[in-house]
DNA sequence: GAAAAAATCTTTACAACGTAAATTTAATGC
DNA sequence: GCATTAAATTTACGTTGTAAAGATTTTTTC
């Protein structure tokens, strides 16, 4: 009979498959890419990636998380430059921003709210708990250093939510890329700033001193 | 001959139309509201919509717009509360916060990436210029009150753009209300006590002091 | 080597979508 | 009451994701 195909040949179409879609994402926008489309590229009928993915949120899924791989190891590679842990938290920023300006379609990708839920895609959900780590890991370095003080996992979300929001202006078109960058800046220096001795002291006035 | 449309009758349709449209959405999810659901709420067939708005993409701007207006109201309120320029600026963030935790699926509708372009609806446009204002403004305050020092606007967007990327977190599910509202109050005072007195003054070393 | 078997791949088919075009309905002036 | 005409409905079409049926291909068995 027929062999069945071997899981290095699953694995190789899944990867075609998934490289096909995500140009198509690119020049077509998310939406309007179409199983059809994906087809074509691929030079098979409609329903052959039906063999490989169960159904087109599964592709979904499965260009998110490699574009979310792309994405975390760019920021790793930058908290892997040298220099002082501030150089290297500043290397990290500027990783994801420029992540963010030159691959604005898979940035959209990763990160537009109202995606495939990552808890029915394992794939996703390992993708998803790297990125997460890779993005506040570099904050561990800065508390370690003393170079900011408290949480170093409450500071790295503070971080990275600010970060994604600034770039949530610039992907909806209300602030160039260098006001990106400069807000980016500001944001930052002055997070760092007020981080530098630890979380508010409530510096309420007491009648002693 | 039958008479014409009047405008309020025009008028009224749309908003009985947008209610409806907003429902459904938050019933069934954005992606999962057509023409037939809306039209079967109205009790009209699949294409008397049309008589009133060019296509379904229309419908989605005025609802996004409508939306948009309820949010600007809220924090429109809440800088009217009594209260130092602190308090009031507080009260704007949360009213943010609320808003987001009780209109959820409003919140996405408003600012999910990939959604119409404002340019292309003035109305959108409009409560688009609004809401922006209304989150910058409370800024002008803390600035003249010499609570903080910068540019009134890159704080503005900053605050703002800090929020929008925690509340992201929370509607992805990466962290839960009382941890939004914990993490919001951290970033809004880090943010704070980095802008009290003015953004950095780049304090590099020289020989001389 | 021919036939059986079984897995892959393609073709066909279907319900649901947005909406264009054709048709029907209803309100007005004469 | 009839012509007029805007509004509303019905019908119809091209696309979509994908289920079901059918065709194709390669291995095994004799």
């Amino acid at each position: 009979m027929r062999p069945q195909l071997t899981e290095t040949e699953i694995a190789d179409f899944r990867r075609r498959l998934c490289v096909a879609a995500e140009k198509l994402f690119v020049e077509r926008g998310v939406e309007g890419v179409t199983m059809r489309h994906i087809a074509e590229r691929l030079d098979c009928s409609a329903m052959t990636p039906y063999r490989y993915f169960r159904n087109k949120e599964e592709i979904f899924a499965a260009v998110r998380a490699a574009a979310l791989d792309r994405f975390s190891e760019r920021l790793e590679a930058a908290r892997r430059t040298f220099g002082s842990p501030s150089r290297r938290g500043r290397a990290v920023g500027d990783a994801y921003l420029q992540f963010a300006i030159e691959e604005r379609d898979a940035y959209r990708l990763i990160f537009d709210l109202s995606q495939p839920d990552e808890k029915n895609y394992p794939e996703l959900a390992a993708a998803n708990a790297r990125s997460r780590k890779t993005m506040t890991d570099y904050m561990d370095d800065l508390v370690a250093a003393g170079v900011m003080v408290g949480d170093p996992k409450t500071l790295g979300l503070i971080y990275w939510a600010g970060t994604h929001g600034l770039v949530n202006l610039y992907m909806a078109g209300k602030i160039g890329e260098s006001e990106l960058r400069v807000l980016h800046r500001q944001m930052t220096q002055t997070l760092a700033r007020g981080a530098r001795r630890g979380p508010e002291q409530k510096p309420r006035r007491t009648r002693a001193s």
